[in-house]
DNA sequence: AGCGGAAGAG
DNA sequence: CTCTTCCGCT
């Protein structure tokens, strides 16, 4: 399409390999973030930093949730240029956009960390999954059960292929960090840990099945697991300490403690590892974070609802609104440690946030 | 390297 | 609005 510019290599929107995590079109239309109208460069690197291909041009940091690290400035700034039809491009330039994100929070930089950045998924799940819909597995994805992992949530519509994929990503290290057991305090806690450098030895002994993405998730559980595990970040991103006055787990959760070094908390809500009661309490997650106020008042809980529970979206709500920029929490600001991060560890089953639609 | 103002394109 | 392009400053 266009100008032709971006067909080699580089994902393009509504490309192929587009079909399960990765970000169709959807994710080029306006919905996709209020005002846009084509690809935002924060879903391309995202784009991007799921392909394995682009490993060793951008990747996940692992250790901070969220964190990417652009390895390669000029290869990245190059694919930018060629989807954006913008042969000029240089890093110099997407730099500066990527600057723009901060006041977003979208996106905000590490300090100290040469290229690396840290998106900010509360941020932009908010933004960009107002309507959604999840099947949730009967069992916590969480914490094994893997055989039962069938991760499914199905974007309606509009936005949800991002969330799906956080998600996943989520799940998907919390297996990998339950695998590993790595014996250490924080991730966070070691801001300058450059860890193994570049080469992520995240899954260990892995091998790298999913190289097609989206593709293993017809695939065995396990291996959907390992495969997001290497395409997502460590971990979602830190949450705003504020949020846990809101009560719509969207996001993903955490592993509990016990699973992941550094997380636990004494006063965690989260019932023990393994499959939890089929309904507990469980804390708000940052899905309203940086929400605007009247975004706030779309959302509310619902009953639990069995396994494949569904959300739905609101026919007529909007996809934009409430999605002020500028306000919103605080998440920078407190920069929350990992183990502040989670709290407690809301499962998926459990998702209830839902929109005022919901039917009763 | 990284930041952010300014102006401008679409 | 989201960048793109330039650019001076740190």
């Amino acid at each position: 399409m266009h100008c032709g510019c971006g067909a080699q290599g580089v994902p393009v929107a509504g490309s192929s390999w587009i079909s399960g995590l990765a970000f169709p079109d959807w994710a080029y239309k306006a919905e996709s973030s209020p005002g846009s109208r084509q690809i935002q460069l924060w879903h391309f690197i995202l784009e991007l930093l799921q392909k394995e291909e682009f490993r060793h041009v951008i990747a996940w940091q692992q250790g901070e949730y969220g964190e990417f690290v652009i390895k390669d400035p000029d290869e990245v700034a190059r694919l930018w240029g060629r989807r954006k039809c913008k042969p000029q491009m240089n890093y110099d330039k997407l730099s500066r956009a990527l600057r723009y994100y901060y006041n977003k929070r979208i996106l905000h930089k590490t300090k100290g960390k040469r290229f690396t950045y840290k998106f900010n998924f509360s941020k932009l799940i908010v933004v960009n999954y107002p309507l959604w819909e999840v099947r949730a597995p009967p069992c916590p994805l969480l914490l094994g059960a893997p055989a039962l992992f069938r991760p499914a949530l199905v974007p309606m519509g509009t936005h949800g292929e991002l969330l799906h994929s956080a998600l996943l990503a989520r799940w998907a290290t919390v297996e990998q960090l339950a695998g590993q057991r790595t014996p250490r305090g924080p991730p966070e806690a070691s801001e300058d840990k450059k860890g193994s450098g570049s080469s992520a030895p995240r899954l260990g002994s892995l091998p790298a099945p999913c190289q097609l993405g989206p593709c293993c998730l017809l695939g065995s559980p396990r291996e959907e697991l390992l495969g997001l595990a290497s395409l997502a970040p460590p971990l979602l991103p830190s949450l705003p300490s504020d949020w846990t006055r809101l009560s719509g787990p969207f996001l993903p959760p955490v592993p509990p403690e016990g699973l992941i070094p550094g997380t636990s908390k004494p006063d965690t809500l989260l019932p023990g590892p393994g499959c939890p009661p089929a309904t507990h309490h469980f804390p708000g997650l940052p899905l309203l974070a940086g929400l605007g106020q009247g975004a706030g008042e779309r959302i509310r809980l619902l009953p639990l609802r069995p396994p494949g529970l569904e959300v739905k979206p609101y026919p007529m709500m909007g996809a934009k609104g409430g999605l002020d920029p500028r306000e919103g929490f605080s998440s920078e600001i407190h920069r929350p440690k990992v183990g502040d991060e989670s709290p407690m560890s809301p499962h998926l089953e459990n998702f209830k946030a839902v929109w005022p639609l919901d039917p009763p």
